[in-house]
DNA sequence: TTGAATTTTCAAAAAATATTGAAAATTCAA
DNA sequence: TTGAATTTTCAATATTTTTTGAAAATTCAA
């Protein structure tokens, strides 16, 4: 297999992955592009080496830099804007982790918990069996938001004692 | 807020999110629907509470069937098949997380150790740069499979000492 | 067996999501 | 300033995914 077949090989594998998991295809295939580039690349080349259009590739760059998983690179001399993935995966993954924690989690953790509370009061059967599943949702989804969180703050160092203070 | 309407409120929260994470919006709301049931349901019950098709009903509880976080009660001098949700959430997050490591992560995994020793042998800069991307994250993957396989096969109480283990 | 009740299948339709591409906005060297 | 280069926006289009619903298959009591 030659290098550029391995890059792509690559590049459609994690797209697929993205999409399996709600991250959109193109940005998943952009990030995997800079991820196996050794050199930063400007919107036309992305363009030209994935064949998606300038709207696509702009976007999917926000997003990107938006997640703060990618950088801006500046070329001396040349006006164009060049781009360079994070490449340490323990940042950018935990990068990941928190920013879909924020977006996705914690107003689902919101809606649980006031549930939690309005489900309380009722004393029938049915309210009883209600409140104790959203009890338990609740909880369990507020532990794996603490987990992100700290995590997410921490060194490979640090993380034992934080693993270790969440689980006893 | 009447019981029906959290209900209701918690079903589309959980449909909004499996929605994010790649799960189709039937299966979730199903899932949902039947957790908070205190009693098993029957496919038309299913239909008729979240206003969806019985072909829609019947997919979205054979997969949840599949999936493990479901089950069947027979439900004497009745022929319908009613359903019930598992609703130890450890139990059930557990099952969901082994399938998706199954089904979709494993295979990226396979692909990324095929794409490691494919691009071991290339001594050009490129070559090198590609290598060594590709093996961090092969290897970060393969923790992720080894974490989650672990924790699956646990109880709460064995699962510090896995954790100990694994980050040591 | 028979046939009514129930479940399953899957082609077609609908809905949701992603992508395009050209116009508008912005940037910046001369 | 000016205008060419570059980036951004977003309505229109294309693609993918989900859902429907009716026909076919299966089940099971009589």
């Amino acid at each position: 297999m030659s290098l550029e077949a391995s890059k792509q090989k690559f590049i459609d594998t994690w797209g697929a992955l993205g999409t399996e998991w709600g991250i959109n295809k193109s940005v998943a295939q952009v990030q995997a592009l800079l991820l196996v580039s050794d050199n930063p690349l400007s919107t036309d080349e992305i363009m030209e080496s994935l064949t998606i259009s300038r709207g696509n590739a702009n976007m999917s760059l926000r997003q990107l830099l938006d997640y703060g998983i990618i950088y801006k690179k500046v070329i001396a001399g040349d006006r164009k804007e060049y781009f360079v993935a994070e490449k340490d995966i323990w940042k950018w993954a935990l990068k990941i982790a928190l920013m879909r924690k924020q977006k996705e989690i914690d107003p689902v953790l919101s809606v649980l918990t006031e549930l939690e509370a309005e489900t309380k009061k009722d004393k029938t059967a049915e309210g009883k069996a209600l409140h104790q599943t959203v009890h338990e949702i609740q909880a369990f989804t507020e532990q794996l938001s603490t987990l992100v969180e700290r995590v997410a703050g921490s060194t490979r160092g640090e993380l034992l004692l934080k693993l270790l203070k969440l689980v006893m």
